[in-house]
DNA sequence: CAGACGCGCGATAGCGGTATCAATTTGGTA
DNA sequence: TACCAAATTGATACCGCTATCGCGCGTCTG
């Protein structure tokens, strides 16, 4: 009942009794806590043997800097909106774990949106203002929409846009070479001696869609093949309309002995489509998709595709963007374009002898 | 170059302006900074009157708490640490939505963090210690890992387990009643005619399911079947062990006329064997899955499916440990059972005369 | 009608950092 | 040897919010 008592109770009341605070760390280093903070933030002008001091009391204590407290402090704060309108599931799953995972080292707080196709983006960008949204984080499609970088760019926003085909001159970007991964994959089908190779191309609106086009076309034209437009067939992303140009092209009096579709999800359909038609795969039909998703794996067989490293690119997107909301100077948009790479499943073979019909 | 000019730099300087603050609302409303934070927090002893001045000055000036300034003033901090291994990228996807917004929504911090089947539980627990996380989220599979359970009560955290069959008492759960919609969607298949149901169960180390093959074996014993045992099959909830227990069943003598999948995945493993041992779905076999995933649409025929609710699982759990770490009255377990529904599509028919074999 | 009590609200003091500028030491130069 | 600039470090003042305590006032008791 005495005031003593008082005291302690309200300290270590909470869980964990709240750990050491820059003031511990000071007074075990027997430096000021101004000095401590120097040394966590690697402020250069700090004496070699006071940072080794401070350093040493810093994992002694095991202390670990309060972020509310510094960037209630520092006046700065990030907080990034991520935006995502219904890519595929394990696309975002990817996705969602990179950019969780940065931000949380880099103390940026995300806030992740779903955004509806019909909601307007004018609300959207007033929305983001009012959770006091500094920087804006894109994933596709949304990465593609004109409309939507120059809203939020009024607004005043930094954006990060991945895997985008078309970086614009407002935003950062994070891509692959998806012309080269595509010219890759259709490279190595040729390769496999495939001369009809079908084309499933992406949603039109995605830039990207068309860097995959151009890349097959190319592989194509090198192996001296003169593609047959028909086998162009475009689709939009998702399972269903790989299904569809999957049918039409199998089809055709002279079906493709491959198809190239531009991601997992339809790849996968082409090989329902293929099963469902009564062709193997890939002893008939050769199939490629593209992003290496979950999607790749969940089929039988499994694909063989292009990696699109998505984790990393949606680091590599949270880390552009908190360095601009921090550093002015980190504000001129940058382009990273980061390495794809081939994963050989069981998808595709060598070019049998034509089947009879 | 005066002073002056120097206090102008200061404020406005980051983007926004640094928002108005409780002090502004205040000013507006001419009441107390505190008597502002009252209504913001929904103290009840404010009068009517005052609330609605202070919450018209609130709308007035668009102001919105500042989360850092909040949680270090309020000693108060909830950090949730949520751990995943693996489970499908579908599922991990719709979970993170869900427990990224809540958490956002109650001021909580979320730490994503990837558990290793092989790491030692014990530097998880140091570790997640270390980063100073009060709770921790489990999604399947690890909220069935007792000795994990275990690890983290003695490190003194609390925890929630999400899809748990077996709700510890030492931890929150937030599960559906999967007895009963397994029981329903195997029910739904002996009301179609079926007689001869395969079953493709998930991994035994999952206590869901033991609780979905119950469902299934109520479901026939009901329908007054003998259930034939060789009829069941275990499998991990991959799509390759979907497709073994699958193509095993297929190759009985008396083969099944319908498969109930334990998941989405193993579910489009069981279509795929299908089409690869050339039997039509579900005109020649039907199939169930289980979760309604993304992958519940990414196959053909699409699948008829029991929808678990993930996002809102997730978010319930967020609630429940929020509410733990900030009121120890809230700590005592609690067990929360979200419904769960039937989503009826394109896999399942009515029994067809015996196909000639 | 005095004293006790509860309600509604305000004053005050931090929470754990960091920006800013002053103080101190150091080193080099005239 | 005196003196100035650079290199380090410290003191102070908040950042925006909330816990705590206490005040003034109307209402109930006895």
């Amino acid at each position: 009942m005495t005031d003593q008592d008082n005291g302690r109770v309200k300290r270590g009341q909470r869980r964990g009794a709240r750990g050491p605070t820059v003031a511990d760390v000071a007074r075990l280093a027997q430096v000021s806590p101004m000095t401590v903070s120097r040394v966590v933030n690697s402020d250069p002008k700090v004496h070699e043997a006071t940072r080794a001091k401070v350093e040493q009391a810093i994992a002694e204590l095991g202390y670990v800097p309060n972020l509310a407290a510094r960037s209630l402090a520092g006046g700065r704060q990030c907080r990034i909106g991520l935006l995502h309108s219904n890519p595929s599931a394990a696309y975002l799953s990817e996705f969602l774990v990179g950019s969780t995972e940065q931000a949380n080292a880099m103390g940026a707080q995300l806030l992740v949106e779903h955004f509806e196709e019909e909601a307007s983006r004018d609300a959207l960008a007033a929305k983001l203002l009012s959770h006091r949204v500094d920087a804006v984080l894109l994933p596709p499609p949304l990465s593609d929409d004109v409309l939507l970088l120059e809203c939020i760019n009024r607004a005043g926003m930094v954006m990060a846009q991945v895997a985008t085909g078309a970086p614009s001159p407002l935003a950062h970007a994070v891509t692959i070479d998806d012309e080269a991964a595509a010219y890759a994959l259709t490279a190595r089908l040729t390769g496999l001696g495939h001369r009809r190779i079908g084309f499933i191309g992406g949603a039109p609106n995605q830039t990207a869609s068309a860097l995959r086009r151009n890349g097959y076309r190319r592989a194509l034209a090198e192996a001296g093949i003169d593609g047959d437009r028909r086998l162009e067939t475009t689709g939009d992303f998702t399972f269903r309309s790989g299904m569809e140009c999957a049918l039409a092209l199998l089809s055709f009096d002279e079906p493709p002995t491959a198809i190239f579709a531009s991601n997992d999800d339809m790849a996968a359909a082409t090989i329902a489509a293929a099963h469902r038609m009564g062709l193997d795969v890939p002893r008939q039909l050769s199939v490629c998709g593209f992003d290496d998703t979950a999607s790749a794996t969940n089929v039988w067989p499994e694909l063989t595709t292009a990696r699109q490293p998505v984790a990393d690119m949606a680091r590599e997107a949270v880390r552009l963007l908190v360095d601009s909301v921090f550093d002015p100077k980190a504000r001129t948009p940058r382009h990273v374009r980061v390495d794809f790479s081939l994963v050989l499943r069981a998808s595709d073979a060598t070019l049998m002898a034509p089947r009879a019909r």
